[in-house]
Parts: structure tokens; sequence; C-alpha cells
DNA sequence: GTTCGTGCAAACGGTTTGCAACAAT
DNA sequence: ATTGTTGCAAACCGTTTGCACGAAC
């Protein structure tokens, strides 16, 4: 994703993109990882060395309320933030805490809309487990 | 569930039952909602008024220690205690932020043991949507 | 008398907010 | 001139911790 498209992007979204937005766009878009607010904090400065904890919470904020970005609260109660906004599910690794993201289709679930009294709007599943050693 | 049980309960996981501790577990394991930390303390300190936020915490902690409960952190960051530990899916109320359990035979998963890469330990279902009004 | 639990208050860490300075239009 | 953005520091909130007192074995 060029920085061309991440303007155009932020725009789209009705984000004015300035430096600072541009460069926490950029690095949480491009992300692979989950990162944390804090871990982007420290990535845009780098290039931004100015630029305060602030901004970059409150791009993010931004960024998750235009629908860029979805955010997923893990145990220890941190906020991280994902790029992938399609539905997928989750694999949660029970050593490292890393969570890496499933394709939609590698799961089947039936019985949701059986639920009396419950209309699911959507629904994600999540595992816990380890990686295999290979 | 008694209170003679919870002490049982509570001598078994290796757990000294003080008046607090049996206090707090009364009221966290014999809900049928997901209490915050908060609102266990609340509830505790109507009969025992003299009961601190550090002691309900840390009663708390201990019974999730010894597998009495289970913790779910939700999108907002709060931990909430569930005293229903054995597999079940969840369901959140998109407007009150309500958690549901829904049994766990109410729903087939298929695929999780295909994953490649991936050792499956286990596995829920978190569906998000309204409560049907009826 | 040693161990364990309690209550208080202070500390903590991640997030937010208030505010003054500063663009940008 | 108005509107919106930034950086700083302080506030905030849920949770944990340090410590002295007190109860129990």
């Amino acid at each position: 994703m060029t920085v061309k498209e991440i303007i155009s992007l932020l725009k789209q979204s009705g984000i004015q993109p300035t430096p600072q937005r541009i460069a926490v766009a950029e690095c949480v878009l491009r992300s692979k990882r989950h990162p944390t607010a804090d871990a982007v904090w420290t990535s845009v400065k780098r290039k931004h060395p100015t630029v305060s904890r602030a901004t970059v919470y409150n791009t993010l904020n931004l960024l998750v309320e235009k629908q860029l970005l979805r955010t997923h609260v893990l145990t220890d109660g941190t906020t991280v933030f994902d790029p992938h906004v399609e539905l997928h599910h989750h694999f949660i690794d029970d050593e490292t805490g890393e969570i890496h993201d499933i394709p939609w289709a590698a799961l089947k679930v039936k019985g949701s809309d059986l639920l009396p009294g419950f209309d699911v709007r959507e629904y994600q599943v999540i595992m816990r487990g380890r990686r295999k050693k290979r």
C-alpha cells in the first residue's frame, strides 16, 4: 500500500491527511501484526520524533471510527489494532499471546441462526492453542 | 448454592474460607450475570461494609487462579467474571453490552482441526447482535 | 510467634482530556 | 477569522502493590 493510496483512503473517509496521521496509518495499515497503540507510537516516532502519544491515540480512534481498523481486546486488557477489517476468525497462541488471523472460509459454524431470542448480526470463532512446531 | 457448599468448595481449592472471601464467592458464583470486580465490591459491601477493594480483587483473582471462575475482557477493556466454567459460547448484546451464555451444544463448528500449523486446544464462538423483541 | 488475610492508601499503566500554540483554509 | 490539529501535561479509571495491623493456628 503506497503513501498515495493511504492519503486517498484517508480523504475518502473524511480524515484530513496530516503528516502524523499518514505516518500512523502507514504503520498500522501495512502491519501484518496486531500492534498496540504504544507499538504504533514507538514505530511512528522513528520518522516523526516529535509526535505525541495523544495524537497517535486520537488518530487510531479516528481510524476505528471510520472503519479502517478494528480493535481487539486481549485477555490482559490491552487493545490491539487490526487492519484486517473483513470478517475472519482468530487464533491466539497460548505461549506468546500472538493473534493470528484465520480466513473466514476455514471454518463452518452452524446453528447461529437458530438461537431463540437472539438476532445474530455477526460472529467469529476465537481459538486458543499452540502453533505446531514443524 | 448454599453457604456450606461454597465453604467446602473454597476448602477443596485450597482457599481459606474467610468471611470476606465467602461473601465474594457467594456473590459471583451465584450470579447469573457477568459482574465486574466493582459490581462485586458494591454488592459485597451491602453485608460487609468494611471490605476493601483490594480484598475483593485479590479474592476474585484467587478464584480465577483456582479455576472456580473465568474472566472475559469486554471491548471497553473492563474485565468481567464468569462462574460458568464449562465451555460455552457467548452472545453480546449490541445495545446493552450484556453477555449471554450460549450452551455449547447450540452450535456446531467444523474445521478447527484442519488448520495447518495450528494446534487448537479450545475455541468458542462470540456472537454479536440484538436480543429479539418478543 | 509465625503465618496468613485484611484494609488503607499510594502506585501503576494504558488511555483520555483540557488547553495553549499552531497550521490550514 | 474560523476551523481543525498538534503536543504537552495532567487527569482518569480499573487494577495492583506495599505496608502495618489483626486474626488464626
